[in-house]
DNA sequence: GCAAAACCTTACATCGTGTCAATTGAAAAT
DNA sequence: ATTTTCAATTGACACGATGTAAGGTTTTGC
């Protein structure tokens, strides 16, 4: 399991054959089917298992614990980039992952969308405390919300153009804001 | 070779196999070989073929004929969104691929990444006209806009969520304003 | 001590890619 | 009119990866 998650997160970019992970592992490529009934199955426990291992209501808790509209948006924008670090890697490996592997990827959506429902509380919030922008419903500014708070955003920025994760994080507050607050 | 790419293009996720690309032209395995030494040749070759026919300098003259900083950046802006729905389909056939096929995809990348240049054309012109806000460096300001303009942003609210497309228009026009022009 | 679980070995079926060689058919060259 | 040439065909094969199967060995738990 952990052998699995190691060899998806290994920088080189791996086809992430099943001998792969058997050997990495130390057993044969027959245990792995033991364990597993086959890949997909495998791949899907194995981002299970990060997503477990991921700690999300510890991170998670300030936002939570905002005492309003306005400081919980800026608390969860806050920890979503604070988780991209994290799980950019795992993305970047299913990404390369072939047909056949669509469970894998749809098992990632979940974890993502999971995300969208903290983007809809923040929303929720501001709206409660009248700060949401009057020609925004909830539905639209948690979809605004979700799509500028985009992985591959804070990637192209801070990974392939070298923001540093501060500013990325600064301008991200600032756009939000503006996209979604009253002035 | 535009029958790879309706194949690519069909609503249907096919793998995209060799022998299918065969059927569909026609014509046996080999003679696909004949023209095409492999499959990620084949994949580049489709995609080149669909950039060159896309009428790229067409649809972007209006952005280039603007007289000022700010109505470049909004004719820009709704030139990419006009783009979206013509080319997400095939940056859904990509994402499919699995390994093997990173020759496809970094011919992809190329295409998308030529998008950014005229990110930077419209910054520049913003800039020029002392209308950039003062806290962006240019550089800075081309990698925000183009996160800004991501694709999968425009999948999410459009496709999934059903936002008619002037009105993703109208929030996006808000949004990169906001985030980079002086008000 | 014994039974279950985990693991190993070997072998095989299947499928998709890529290669090869021999052959057909038809257009083009002269 | 014949030869050259080129595209396409047929059929076979090697290779690598997934997944299945059967029977044997070692570890572990009770």
């Amino acid at each position: 399991m952990d052998t699995v998650l190691s060899l998806l997160l290994a920088p080189e970019g791996s086809p992430l054959r099943m001998i792969d992970v058997a050997k990495a592992a130390g057993v044969t490529r027959q245990t792995v089917y033991d364990h597993f009934s086959n890949r997909s199955e495998m791949l899907t426990a194995a981002i299970q298992h990060f997503g477990d291992q991921l700690d999300i209501d510890t991170r998670l808790a300030p936002s939570r614990a905002a005492p309003d509209g306005r400081s919980r948006l800026t608390a969860y924008t806050q920890a979503m980039l604070d988780f991209f670090p994290a799980i950019y890697p795992l993305k970047q490996s299913l990404m390369r992952m072939g047909p056949g592997d669509e469970e894998a990827k749809s098992a990632w959506e979940d974890r993502i969308h999971a995300m969208k429902e903290g983007c809809a509380a923040a929303v929720h919030a501001l709206k409660s405390d009248g700060d949401l922008l009057d020609h925004l419903t909830e539905a639209r500014a948690t979809d605004l919300y979700f799509t500028l708070l985009s992985m591959d955003g804070w990637a192209h920025c801070v990974l392939e153009n070298g923001w540093p994760e501060a500013d990325y994080l600064a301008e991200m507050q600032r756009v939000t804001r503006l996209a979604l607050v009253k002035p």
